[in-house]
DNA sequence: TTTTATTCTGCAACGATTGCGAATTGCCAA
DNA sequence: TTGGCAATTCGCAATCGTTGCAGAATAAAA
């Protein structure tokens, strides 16, 4: 229910399903491993094409579609722009920073204390929490861009852009 | 801070915002007034064309952006499809249908109350919650679905798809 | 009314994702 | 081991939602 699936239990899952084990998946298998930062498929086929140049992002697209509909992987959409993979693991919900769009897993407590008004007739199966704001390098940037907008105001006696 | 905000309202704001107040805004204006259906760009501007033919979906697209940007939408991404525009209303969640996509606006008591573990580093400054389960339409034509399925079933004596 | 900066519209372009067909290949059976 | 063949990969075109751009139209100030 949580942790992630090794490589080997992933070929083993595949084989289940009567798919087929190929070096392409297998390399997918292993560098969705221990990937923490809930990955594009294009961020997969980047790194993925430095082990195996000419894998194609169809592959990459194709696997990460299945592993989705096995159960393995889940898949976000925090904004308007790719989807996101990561892992299946027990229940926990995200943080997104907001200027670099870095994605973190958080645990939440009292989830199931929330009450919620409103729902006339809808059933609710499960609930997706995404915190946003900012990371801590994207903090410590915007503190040194503010510090130098200041500077640059003060030194170039107030003209604007 | 909650409430529509009327066309009239949303024209004062515009020229507040040294914008002008154009037909084709002052009809979206009365479109998106007391929509609760959270719809895409493309549904308004399918409405938006009844009144006014020839209104060109770039312009859907321009105003929903303005509004957003003025604070006066809030703009959703529930899932890998269009994206979503709602009047900015106080703090307030959603319930997505995962069949029809209708989405809905709940309220959640005991947010306050919830722990985040696991933030390293990062500052939350908002946060959405999603809940997905089956609006009652869906629901009862899942169950008909489920019933016809096993009439099926039985009356074709377990041919296989 | 005249003027002009803003807005509208149509269309091209873009990024993400999927459909498709031909070439390749994992895997099972002999 | 070696076919045989269905599954898979790959490249490319197509699709979808959205945005950039430029010329025509127009809100609003004078
Ligand atoms: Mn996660
Ligand atoms: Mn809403
Ligand atoms: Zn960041
Ligand atoms: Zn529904």
């Amino acid at each position: 229910m949580s942790g992630v699936r090794s490589p080997t239990e992933l070929s083993a899952v595949f084989r289940a399903n009567g798919l087929r084990v190929t070096p392409q998946r297998q390399l997918l298998f292993r560098l969705l491993y221990a990937d923490t930062t809930h990955p594009t498929a294009d961020a997969l086929f980047t790194v993925a094409s430095e082990q195996m140049p000419g894998i194609s992002l169809r592959t990459v697209y194709q696997t990460l579609t299945d592993l989705t509909s096995m159960g393995e992987l889940q898949s976000f959409d925090f904004d308007g722009t790719a989807t996101r993979f990561a892992p299946n693991l027990g229940e926990h919900h995200h943080v997104v920073c907001r200027s670099c769009a870095k994605a973190a897993d958080v645990h939440v407590d009292g989830t199931t204390h929330l009450r919620i008004d409103g729902l006339g007739g809808f059933s609710v199966e499960s609930s997706d929490i995404v915190f946003r704001g900012l990371c801590s390098e994207c903090a410590a940037s915007a503190t040194i861009t503010s510090i130098t907008s200041i500077t640059s105001i003060t030194s170039s006696k107030g003209s604007r852009s």
